[in-house]
RNA sequence: CCUGCGG
């Protein structure tokens, strides 16, 4: 077995999936049958390269074979078709797992969550949520930003706010990427102003606005024909060692 | 060891 899985493994890392589940099914065929680590890593690679009709026939086969994907393959899977969009296919892995015995993590929930959000589905995403913490998982700064890009990418900045400040209520106080979606998000509705005073809370929390943030600013400085400001602060980013672009 | 956020 593990000679097999070396095999699929190589195949699997030259881009030659085709022949990595030929392989696989060649030896099923003569009446072997691989383990949980061929399927693993036959499944891990058919994610990353976004073979998802593959790797959800390759799913099927290998539960039915009785093996069930660790949880890390799970997350994979499920995450693989949320960023493709398949949602209805995430949540239905989703289950299969649940009643395959799995208990979804944080990264499984936050996965759900992200591609439910992407679609616009942001009930859903809430709904899904509050079972996350039926589960006695508590949200991470990481699914909390989820839900703030959602809320800021359709222009609710109040409700985005109130979620921040929630979670700061939660023990999870935002960061550079938390700052980042909101000030992106008011950037791109035009209000520079109200980015730039969160940019002076950001400032004053400790932390440093990163190039995403800047450039951020500054083109919609420049998109407002506010030239001058734009310069002024480029100047000060400058004099403060920043490389500018 | 492989899997989740802005760019």
């Amino acid at each position: 077995v593990e000679f097999w899985n070396e095999t699929v493994d190589g195949l699997c890392r030259s881009g030659n999936f085709q022949a990595a589940i030929q392989y696989v099914s060649k030896l099923h065929a003569g009446g072997f049958s691989s383990n949980m680590v061929t399927y693993n890593m036959l499944l891990g690679a058919l994610c990353k390269a976004q073979r998802l009709e593959a790797a959800s026939k390759l799913l099927d086969e290998m539960v039915y074979s009785g093996c069930m994907p660790t949880l890390s393959l799970w997350n994979s899977l499920i995450d693989a078709f949320c960023k493709a969009g398949e949602t209805a296919a995430a949540l239905q892995m989703f289950s299969k797992m649940r009643s395959g015995g799995g208990s979804p993590d944080k990264l499984t929930f936050s996965s759900v969550t992200h591609g439910l959000c992407k679609k616009g589905k942001l009930a859903e995403a809430n709904r899904f949520v509050e079972d996350m913490r039926k589960d006695k998982i508590a949200p991470d700064i990481l699914l909390w930003c989820v839900l703030i890009e959602a809320l800021s990418v359709i222009g609710n900045f109040d409700e985005a706010l109130e979620v921040t400040s929630r979670m700061a209520s939660d023990g999870c106080f935002p960061d550079v990427a938390t700052y980042s979606i909101l000030i992106k998000g008011l950037c791109r509705a035009n209000r520079v102003n109200d980015a730039m005073r969160l940019l002076d809370e950001m400032h004053a929390n400790g932390l440093c606005p990163d190039e995403v943030i800047n450039t951020a600013i500054l083109t919609s400085l420049f998109r407002a024909g506010r030239e001058d400001e734009a310069i002024k602060r480029i100047d000060k980013l400058a004099a403060s060692g920043y490389r500018i672009t």
